[in-house]
DNA sequence: TAGGCGTGGGC
DNA sequence: TGCCCAAGCCT
């Protein structure tokens, strides 16, 4: 371990002033999670996995919900393991990012059948496990299993760039803001407290050293009065709503689309169910055409898509053009449908291949994502607070 | 390595 | 209203 020396100079007495500092405020401060062991008492390693996979880029505030129906669901790991995959992306449906269910219920499956039910206890073994990158990896160790891992998650880059006021934008500052973060978690024989240390550091960027909003009058201000690391911050009195300083992003396309809305004699709707890689892997959708950049001119958008829209209108007539239209906002588009709505003469005729007939009822339970709910509400299919 | 991948909330 | 943000991972 040649680094070790080098480390360890690199930790000053200002280092170990916030580390303690933290620590110290961390035990009177610490905010009362379902997914927060106690104090005193053992973590649940299934908690703290389940808990930290829904967190990622999702609030605290719309995971408890979801946290406390899963673990009611199904209590143990192995429960999750046993579970039909359909069950889990609908208890999943309306969180995001659906490749975190497909992995959750993938991971579960491997802690059961290969670690006999026991989650891995160190980050390497972590990492294995699909959905668990380098943040969760480092989380889950530090947290539910006592290992000095160094944890550095959007909250944390945020409170080390202001401590150290680090000018470099992201994401070029990442190792810059991990060796931060190394310097500033407790070692030796408090190295046991870095999970803590962690969630200190979490409690603190979203409560107190929070993230920069534009208000009437500017950008709002953390708390910095009122933190435990004021003393030794290099932003504090010197605008630290200005870090982490940013790369530009680059800006958000529209795309526009058609919704087909099949509806049968018996009252049964025509659903995709979508190929498990890529957008919506795994869900239920309706059948329609791809999502194309640029004109608005439905005309423009052939049934060509995988879904099987173009077969649907040959073999069932154009239906109407509802007035409605449904926007939604992605992550990294904008996409405006156009509703067609159909009604077959006939009761659950043949579909193309991933077509599928669902009962009009049963449409609320399925695994829809919330451009689909909007689509349903749109067509009056679902009651508009479904 | 930069872009794909959801959703809800705040202002 | 439009934009930004939130306990990232994967390719």
């Amino acid at each position: 371990m040649t680094s070790s020396s080098t480390v360890s100079s690199s930790i000053t007495p200002r280092h170990q002033a916030a580390t303690t500092a933290l620590l110290d405020w961390y035990d009177v401060h610490r905010r009362d999670l379902p997914w927060r062991a106690r104090h005193g008492q053992r973590p649940n390693p299934y908690h703290v996995w389940l808990s930290e996979i829904m967190l990622q880029q999702t609030t605290v505030a719309t995971v408890k919900s979801y946290f406390a129906r899963f673990t009611e669901r199904w209590p143990e790991v192995a429960d999750l393991a046993a579970a039909d995959r359909d069950e889990v992306m609908s208890a999943w449906a309306g969180l995001g990012y659906y490749a975190r269910a497909r992995n959750l219920h993938a991971a579960a499956k491997r802690v059961a059948n290969d670690h006999g039910g026991a989650f891995p206890a160190d980050e390497d073994g972590l990492r294995q496990l699909p959905g668990v990158g380098p943040y969760t990896a480092a989380a889950i160790a530090a947290i539910a299993f006592g290992q000095r891992a160094v944890v550095v998650d959007g909250n944390i880059e945020r409170v080390t760039a202001r401590w150290d006021a680090v000018t470099t934008p992201l994401p070029t500052a990442r190792p810059e803001l991990y060796r931060i973060m190394d310097a500033l978690t407790p070692r030796g024989e408090q190295g046991s407290r870095a999970g803590d240390f962690a969630q200190a550091m979490m409690d603190l960027g979203s409560g107190l050293c929070t993230p920069p909003r534009k208000t009437k009058n500017g950008l709002s201000q953390p708390s910095c009065m009122i933190c435990p690391l004021m003393g030794t911050c290099a932003a504090s009195g010197k605008a630290p709503e200005n870090f982490p300083v940013k790369k530009a992003k680059t800006p958000r396309p529209d795309r526009h689309g058609v919704a087909l809305v099949i509806e049968d004699q018996g009252g049964h709707i025509a659903l995709e169910r979508r190929r498990d890689d890529g957008m919506l892997g795994g869900l239920y959708v309706f059948p329609g055409s791809g999502w194309a950049d640029g004109s608005p001119k439905v005309a423009d958008y052939p049934m060509t898509s995988d879904c099987g829209g173009g077969i649907m209108l040959d073999q069932f007539g154009h239906g109407e053009t509802l007035n409605t239209r449904v926007e939604h906002i992605f992550s990294h588009f904008r996409v405006i449908l156009t509703i067609q709505r159909l009604r077959i003469e006939a009761k659950k005729p043949p579909l193309p291949d991933g077509l599928h007939w669902v009962d009009r009822g049963e449409l609320a339970a399925k695994a829809l994502p919330t451009v689909m709910v909007k689509v349903a509400r749109a067509a009056g299919l679902i009651d508009p607070r479904d």
